[in-house]
RNA sequence: GCCCAGUUGGCGGAAUUGGUAGACGCGCUGGUCUCAAACACCAGUGAGAAAUCGUGCCGGUUCGACUCCGGCACUGGGUACCA
């Protein structure tokens, strides 16, 4: 009798299952191995072929290891929270927790049938509350956490309040810039409120306002990675910006670290570099460009009209604050000596300039200006009081004393400034909201600060380009050009991203009229607005070098700005066509730089720059924080809630924070999330509304392989002895697919976990490999215009005769057909079933068809495997009809594991020959046929051979070429009539990984009372494979002619001259003589002629 | 544009440090068995009549290159005004 697979695999599975024969145990005398699969999401299209490839892949490698004598980890579960299911919630009313069961109910079903060896026990689903609990707990802790640069680690947020009570916010590395400064007996002044805000800017998991991906169609938004060309990536709607309060991660701060520790693990080289890319790490320097002269309010059009201050340009408004500055009255020394070195607690400078005016002290932090009348002033009422508008018009508060006060009033004076001092905190300006003070250096000047990677390219600046968000566009703009940049500003703003993306060739921008100065030759350089500029990036505002930077060049070339060539390109380098963009050459035109190699001179620039004081070396990241809120229903809910418009975090003994029942999977009628339809009692303590978004599909995955570890601990999300046990993951199969997405979020998670002391590793994962894409092949059977009629793909061109074309209707043959999408499960080698066509939907039930060779043949086309595409082919019908340990054979066959490939089973029936003929091995007929007699030493070495080439495929995760390695060995075993025991039942332990239903029925026969997964793999004894002679290839000029046998034991010598003796040499010597010959050891000789 | 992967018979693919290119399987051809078909088994199968030629194309290193180096083309994937 044949091999039964469908009795065979049954039996087995039902084994394994009853007899839990691949739970693992946290404790064991073996080593320790833990294989990871790509978490799935339960979708209700149930899995296809593709999926299961990198599954079978690591259940072989997992096997392997069990018979190699580790204790192995090799769990699943689901990542069962997630649009799709929320989507068909909406759709039908349906609660998605009772589609995700079902859809969990059928991969485990189709899991089940494929012989994986999970440890069902620690099946994890991210949507349970006892998962989702420990999700919540961990964003509590990130929560609670902050980044210190210092110990370049996060910390509980303790550490940080303690800075802030014992230092203020001002210490170089805490400081963030663009934040109000504030001093340490400052701090347990603020409100609550206002301590919660400036927290919020340094947690870990925090809320802040953030420009997000919009997506209307799906009312959430989405994580810059799940949108693709401007639309959502799941269902292609498009996406907007727009600005809105969201809890956000921030992965930024583990940017250099998630960007070093990718040189210590073995990850494949292209998800390396895809994150390496989406960090997006770029070293270079700031650099400010003075702004002068400074317009004023009445030239850049929004100062008020009665502007009475003499226009003043910048080099004489320096002037005359350092002429003040020496030339101070005596009450000005008096407030001085009181106010200096930080006195009050806070910075104070003396003859600043504030605009176009000098102040004669300013606290700039608290916008505080202080103004000591003197005798000069006292004529000067009217130009007091408009300088006094306009101060406060661009935020400031301008206090006044008089000269006599301040001499015989000093303590009055002083409590006077205190008090103004603590009480204006942040106070700002109303009518030019939006629109602060130019960053001003020591001596008041005014700037713009670009970032740029090439400060050797200095001397080639021609232009500046500010993106049009940036703060200072509508400070420098002049009222000439004011109505065309606020058209441009205004129509760069509204583009939408997709627009925007669309457009990416479009050159756009406008002249701002004003001018910088160039920090080393003095010329005046133009500013210019221009959406290639993002403003989210360095400092969105960059120095253009057109001649040395693709988008610069084009920027002026379309506006005919002048370039400079500052770097020698090669000879023939075209400007007329391209900038010469390589970090190669050597600088001309560069003053200081000239001569110097690019690298170099970037080095010399920056140390200028430096030294100048005009700017600094810095790093900038591409990675931007993550958005973490989705306005969703079937995600975990945040665990926060609002006391008095404060977030705040859950105990942790008031977790899960359970998702609460709603009536509609859809936004309140005021746009508020789902969850804001939970009934009235859904508060914190009855009263303090929870936060309404909930978290992303990547939260529950970026911990999971953690659980694993210990799925059912209630205390704890894993426990320490687990995780100490099982460190992290040593093999992890996976897509490429989430290169940016989710593997970067479970790197960010780990260290952060590692951070806090509560794991043990800085990765998730020390290996990892990606599974390719099967894709589908699509049919398409081709129907003519307007008819019902299908055209046989070959036949569309030739010629029809009368009755096909009245087939077709029409009078003379101008054939327009249209490919229709065929359920390929009804074609077979391209020929359509033409019955089962007609049945397949109703509309095609009368269709006609023009054949070819009676035939009617489809077109296909390779594509992505989906139900829209009708090209689905589920692996249940591959088992069905070929068994299990076919699919797994076949899949691993097809070819390299990370390879992407179209399925199609037209080598299949070879994989399931090599099963019978396996079975045959060890049956005669019915009957088991096994002897006992010692096997032979060609048996014995067909087996060592074959043991020695699994073992070195499968460590290297040449699965495909093992299976080859197989057919070859039970090929010599069947040609050598090989039944003896002393070869089977090895054989049958190596294939077991492969195959482990046939190899568990073989080994019981065999006799064995225990399950194979627990048996001793064999070694490779070396001595059988030892030959006495090799068949030499020998070639001419490297060109193999004719094979001679020579005994192993024959030096290279004795085997030279034994060659030339032949008469075959001779032949192709044509009588010359050789010039060399070589000779390798058990390889080859090759003859020069 | 940039980054990554790939390109070998009719097809999927193999070739471990440079050493017999095309293993293994499919398909195809012929044969055995059968009334016939399927299954199974046997033989052949890169091209060419042959000399020879052949691993996307051009060049290089080497006694010898699918393999190493330089340049180019094409296919697939990722990513993008990131200064």
């Amino acid at each position: 009798m044949e091999y039964n697979f469908r009795e065979v695999e049954k039996k087995w599975q039902q084994y394994w299952k009853e007899n839990k024969t691949f739970k693992t145990e946290n404790k064991s005398e073996k080593p320790k191995y833990y294989v990871l699969d790509m978490f799935p999401y339960p979708s209700g299209a149930g899995l296809h072929v593709g999926h299961p490839l990198g599954y079978i892949a690591s259940d072989i490698f997992a096997r392997y290891k069990r018979l190699k004598g580790f204790n192995v980890l090799h769990p699943m579960g689901y990542d069962s929270f997630g649009l799709p299911a929320e989507q068909y919630a909406i759709q039908t009313g349906q609660h998605p927790e009772i589609t995700t069961k079902t859809n969990i109910a059928r991969y485990r079903e189709q899991l089940d049938k494929i012989g994986f060896s999970f440890d069902w026990d620690r099946e994890v689903r991210t949507s349970n509350p006892d998962y989702y609990k420990w999700t919540q707990w961990i964003f509590i802790q990130l929560f609670n956490s902050w980044y210190n640069p210092e110990t370049n680690k996060a910390e509980n947020i303790d550490t940080l309040i303690w800075e802030f009570e014992h230092y203020g916010n001002l210490r170089h590395p805490i400081h963030i810039e663009g934040q109000p400064v504030f001093y340490p007996n400052k701090w347990k002044s603020f409100s609550e409120k206002e301590q919660s805000d400036i927290l919020l800017n340094y947690r870990l998991a925090f809320l802040s306002d953030t420009m997000v991906n919009w997506c209307p169609q799906l009312g959430t938004v989405l994580a810059n990675e799940e949108v693709k060309d401007g639309v959502s990536e799941r269902g292609g709607y498009p996406v907007e910006r727009k600005l809105m309060k969201q809890w956000s991660m921030r992965i930024t701060a583990y940017a250099d670290r998630l960007l070093k520790d990718l040189d210590g693990i073995d990850w494949t080289e292209s998800i390396k570099e895809a994150q390496r890319n989406w960090i997006g790490k770029s070293e270079g320097t700031s650099l400010r460009f003075r702004l002068t002269p400074n317009p004023s309010p009445k030239e850049r059009g929004t100062g008020p009209g009665y502007q009475t201050a003499k226009k003043k340009m910048w080099g004489s408004l320096k002037e005359n604050s350092r002429a003040n500055r020496k030339t101070q009255t005596e009450a000005e020394e008096i407030l001085w000596e009181i106010v200096r070195d930080k006195k009050l607690g806070y910075k104070i400078r003396r003859q600043h300039s504030i605009d176009q005016f000098i102040a004669d002290f300013v606290c700039l932090e608290e916008k505080l200006i202080i103004e000591v009348d003197g005798e000069i002033h006292e004529h000067q009422q009217e130009y007091d009081e408009g300088r006094t508008y306009i101060l406060e018009d661009i935020g400031y508060r301008v206090i006044r004393f008089t000269n006599d006060s301040v001499k015989n009033n000093i303590d009055w004076v002083t409590k006077k400034i205190i008090k103004a001092l603590q009480s204006s905190l942040k106070q700002q300006s109303t009518s030019h909201a939006g629109t602060p003070l130019l960053w001003r250096g020591e001596g008041g000047e005014a700037f713009i600060e670009v970032f740029t990677t090439r400060p050797d390219t200095i001397f080639g600046v021609s232009f500046v380009t500010l993106a049009p968000e940036h703060d200072l566009v509508s400070v420098v703009t002049t009222s000439e050009n004011k109505k065309a940049v606020d058209e441009y500003v205004t129509t760069a703003k509204n583009r939408s991203e997709r627009e925007r993306q669309a457009d990416v060739k479009k050159i756009t921008g406008v002249f701002t009229g004003s001018y910088v100065e160039h920090p080393f030759t003095g010329k005046q350089v133009p500013i210019w607005v221009g959406d290639y500029v993002l403003a989210g990036y360095g400092t969105g505002a960059v120095m253009a070098v057109p001649m040395h930077d693709t988008r610069d060049f084009a920027f002026a070339n379309h506006f005919g700005i002048p370039k400079q060539m500052v770097i020698q390109p090669p000879v023939d380098w075209d400007f007329a066509l391209n900038s010469y963009d390589d970090k190669a050459g050597k600088l001309i035109n560069s003053d200081f730089l000239n001569g110097l190699e690019v690298k170099e001179a970037i080095k010399k620039a920056i140390a200028v720059i430096e030294e100048k004081g005009i700017g600094k070396g810095k790093t900038n990241f591409r990675l931007r924080d993550a958005i973490f809120g989705r306005q969703r229903y079937w995600g975990e809910p945040i665990p926060v809630y609002y006391e008095n418009g404060i977030p705040k975090v859950l105990n942790e003994n008031e977790l899960p924070l359970l998702l609460p029942e709603v009536d509609k999977y859809l936004p309140t009628e005021t746009g508020e999330p789902p969850l804001a339809r939970a009934s009235s009692s859904w508060k914190k303590d009855g009263k303090y509304e929870y936060e309404y978004s909930t978290m992303p599909g990547w939260a529950g995955s970026s911990w999971y392989y953690l659980r694993y570890m210990d799925a059912h601990n209630d205390k704890t999300f894993v426990s320490k002895e687990a995780v100490d046990y099982w460190q992290n993951v040593d093999l992890y199969i996976g897509g490429a697919e989430h290169a940016t997405g989710h593997l970067l979020y479970v790197r960010f998670w780990t260290k952060f976990l590692n951070d806090l002391g509560l794991i043990p590793v800085i990765e998730p994962a020390k290996k990892l490999i990606n599974q390719g894409m099967i894709q589908g092949v699509s049919a398409f059977a081709y129907r003519v215009k307007d008819t019902n009629c299908f055209i046989s793909k070959n036949r569309i061109d030739s010629f029809l005769s009368p009755e096909e074309l009245s087939l077709t209707g029409l009078k003379i043959q101008q054939l327009v057909v249209t490919p229709i999408h065929v359920d390929v499960n009804i074609v077979n080698n391209n020929v359509l079933n033409i019955d089962a066509f007609r049945s397949w939907r109703e509309e095609y039930k009368d269709a006609e068809f023009i054949l070819e060779e009676g035939k009617y043949i489809c077109g296909s086309e390779v594509e992505k495997m989906s139900k829209s595409k009708y090209n689905v082919v589920s692996p249940d019908l591959v088992v069905q009809q070929h068994g299990a340990d076919c699919l797994r054979l076949y899949e691993m066959f097809l070819g390299p594991l990370e390879l992407s490939k179209p399925w199609n089973t037209n080598g299949i029936s070879g994989v399931s020959n090599f099963i019978r003929k396996l079975w045959r091995l060890y049956h005669n007929g019915d009957n088991l046929n096994v002897s006992d007699e010692p096997a032979t030493k060609p048996e014995l070495k067909a087996l060592h051979k074959t043991i020695k080439k699994i073992i070195f495929d499968i460590e290297n995760f040449s699965f495909n070429t093992s299976v080859s390695n197989f057919m070859i060995c039970v090929n010599e075993l069947t040609e050598l009539k090989c039944n003896k025991r002393e070869i089977l039942e090895p054989l049958a332990i190596i294939i077991a990984p492969y195959a482990p239903h046939v190899a568990e029925e073989l080994w019981n026969q065999l006799g064995h009372k225990d399950s194979i997964t627990y048996a001793t793999f064999p070694e490779c004894k070396e001595e059988y494979l030892i030959e006495s002679a090799f068949n030499y290839p020998v070639s001419f000029n490297g060109k193999t002619r004719f094979f001679q046998e020579y005994d192993l034991s024959l030096t290279k010598e004795d085997i030279e001259k034994e060659v030339m003796t032949l008469e075959q040499t001779q032949k192709y010597l044509e009588g010359k003589t050789p010039k060399k010959i070589i000779v390798v050891h058990n390889k080859i000789v090759n003859i020069v002629i």
